[in-house]
RNA sequence: GCCCUCGUAGCUCAGGGGAUAGAGCACAGGUUUCCUAAACCUGGUGUCGCAGGUUCGAAUCCUGCCGGGGGCACCA
């Protein structure tokens, strides 16, 4: 990458101007940032303004200059404003990027990552309930998160992980119980915290017809137990499918309860004990997470023995380091935050490193319709069903819009302004862009243009095909900087500010003229682009469509 | 009360130490014998919540305060 070249160059005029004497104490790290500016170079540096440490940067950055080795590259480097260093790049720089991105489909790609495994979880709701907007949103940024990680070289694991054995499962078995012999005309009375959506009657109803009466005599813990795996095993394929509608899959399903029915919950408790980090009271086992910055002692498991959901997640993360991941990603909803300092307070307790375990929080998607906000519960059966709003707003769009915003905001999505505002979406603007150079190619290659991705580009000289040029060598950056940053809005950014640059090119300059030279330039410029929209668009998990 | 998070244009937001802080929407007007008008052009607004601090330099980092949201269970 062209920054690694450049911090090469910037390396060796450090060390020359420190053995003249020019900078002294430690080498401040060569560090390259494009300008906002134009006129600043494509490259700027602020060593020289590091470097001066309260003396007068100025000398120092022109004492660089002077040191800096000759480069084919680099075509002159400029000292400006307190003491920035400004590169100016050789023209051969950037049409060697433009032709990588039109012949290299791993353009963007990198190996930043050097192969390092990461798990990725998220989504994991439990199996109570079909998939919602709200965790449309977890859907759409773990996806993007990950496919991010694996443009930036790491070796991505995806993962659901479904509570099939907590205590909110069995309030869901109860619910559809109730529902159930209701059927069969025995009346029970509804859980207090039931789930009261119209998917439970379904559910209750299915199991009615493929099991008939049979449940009903049993005795009240094993129909309860019964209808608890029944009702999980009708939830998750159907989560499973809401998702994979939605554009995303997993690699791995993982059952909570296995946790429990291996051993490994109880091992995990054990081995937590042995370090003398859980302590009995009051007939409950308490880890002491205070131990480790957390508020208070925390309790594993119940005085009636059951283990808490937090017991499950220190067997479950103990699994997954087990699995030999380097480094574990949790995607939660912003309402588990409180759980966060127990959590890596056990992860620490158990010998783990607790900077290879990275909680990030996803907020709340508030939901409005007519400028009415409308707080989804699934409990009270308040449900804007995933697949209703990529009915009524369509896939791409919905996966769009929940990616245009940090994890950090909460979201406000207002269904019936997503509706109305659907060709207004940005999301159109990109694919718009991308459909419209497929329609250029199409018609070049109606015209007898054929596409030479070695042609070469001199010819491309207009400022809008310049903008555009730097607009498309900078996709090599944003791609690793967002998959670090865990950012994919970072890239539907970039896309907006890459379509708008594509359409001051397209009103600007036309590409299929007479001129040989300038058309075969033109169109390595178009696929190009084509290709990094494309790219940039599969990042989000959005399609690019070629004909709109 | 304690913890986390957010506070940037009329609205929704981007901006992870740099030079003159940006986009979309909304509003007003204009552009089509021309490779897609789902487009383009023109018009303009900011005490970057407030106050200190660190720094050559702060919307960005630190502290305090104010305001919105979330969390503080033998729920998840």
């Amino acid at each position: 990458m062209i920054t690694d070249h450049l911090a090469e160059l910037l390396a060796s005029a450090l060390t020359a101007a420190s053995a003249d004497g020019i900078v002294s104490g430690d080498l401040p790290e060569p560090f390259f940032e494009r300008p906002r500016n134009r006129q600043h170079g494509d490259w700027a540096t602020n060593v020289a303004l590091q470097a001066a440490k309260g003396g007068n940067p100025r000398p120092i950055a022109e004492a660089l200059v002077e040191r800096l080795p000759p480069s084919d590259l680099v075509e002159r480097v400029d000292v400006a404003g307190p003491g920035f260093l400004n590169f100016h790049l050789a023209p051969v720089w950037l049409h060697d990027v433009v032709f990588r991105a039109a012949s290299d489909p791993d353009y963007g790609r990198s190996d930043r990552g050097g192969g390092k495994k990461i798990n990725v979880e998220y989504v994991s709701a439990n199996p109570t309930g079909p998939m919602t907007v709200v965790l449309g949103r977890h859907a759409a940024v773990g996806d993007a998160i990950s496919r991010l990680l694996e443009a930036a070289g790491y070796a991505v694991t995806r993962e659901y992980y479904f509570n099939d054995a907590g205590r909110q499962v069995w309030t869901f078995a109860r619910s559809v119980q109730h529902h159930y012999l209701k059927h069969f005309g025995v009346d029970i009375e509804f859980p207090d915290d039931g789930y009261r959506g119209g998917y439970v009657a379904e559910i209750a109803a299915a199991i009615a017809e493929e099991h008939r009466d049979v449940l009903v005599a049993l005795p009240d813990d094993e129909r309860l137990d019964r209808i608890r795996v029944l009702a999980a095993n009708k939830m998750i394929p159907a989560i499973r499918e809401s998702l994979e509608a939605f554009g995303t899959t997993f690699d791995v399903w993982f059952s909570e309860a296995r946790l429990h029915e291996s051993g490994e919950l109880a091992e995990s408790i054990e081995r937590l004990r042995r370090e003398g980090l859980v302590e009995d009271r009051d007939g409950a086992v308490f880890f002491l997470s205070t131990r480790f910055g957390d508020d208070k002692d925390r309790v594993v498991i119940r005085s009636d023995g059951t283990p808490t959901y937090f017991a499950a997640d220190i067997a479950y993360v103990v699994d997954k380091f087990r699995r030999g991941f380097d480094h574990l990603i949790y995607l939660w909803g912003a309402d588990h935050h409180g759980t966060i300092a127990r959590f890596l307070g056990a992860v620490e307790g158990l010998g783990h490193d607790r900077d290879r375990v990275e909680v990030r929080l996803v907020q709340i998607v508030t939901l409005s319709s007519g400028g009415k906000t409308v707080r989804a519960s699934k409990r009270a059966g308040l449900l804007v069903p995933l697949e209703e709003l990529v009915q009524e707003v369509g896939r791409d769009a919905a996966r769009y819009t929940f990616l245009t915003r940090s994890i950090d905001v909460p979201l406000d999505f207002d269904i019936e302004l997503a509706k109305e505002q659907a060709p207004e979406n940005p999301v159109y603007y990109v694919q718009y862009a991308h459909a419209r150079i497929c329609s250029i190619l199409r018609k070049a290659d109606e015209e007898g243009h054929s596409v030479d991705a070695h042609a070469a580009l001199v010819s491309l000289t207009h400022e809008s095909e310049d903008t555009l040029m730097r607009k498309l060598a900078s996709y090599e950056e944003i791609v690793p900087d967002s998959a670090e940053m865990r950012a994919p809005q970072r890239i539907t950014r970039f896309l907006e500010e890459l379509a708008a640059d594509f359409s001051a090119f397209y009103r600007d300059c036309r590409v299929i003229t007479d001129e040989q030279a300038l058309t075969k330039a033109r169109l390595v410029l178009c696929v190009a682009t084509k290709n990094v929209i494309a790219s940039g668009l599969g990042l989000l998990g959005v399609t690019a469509p070629e004909r709109m």
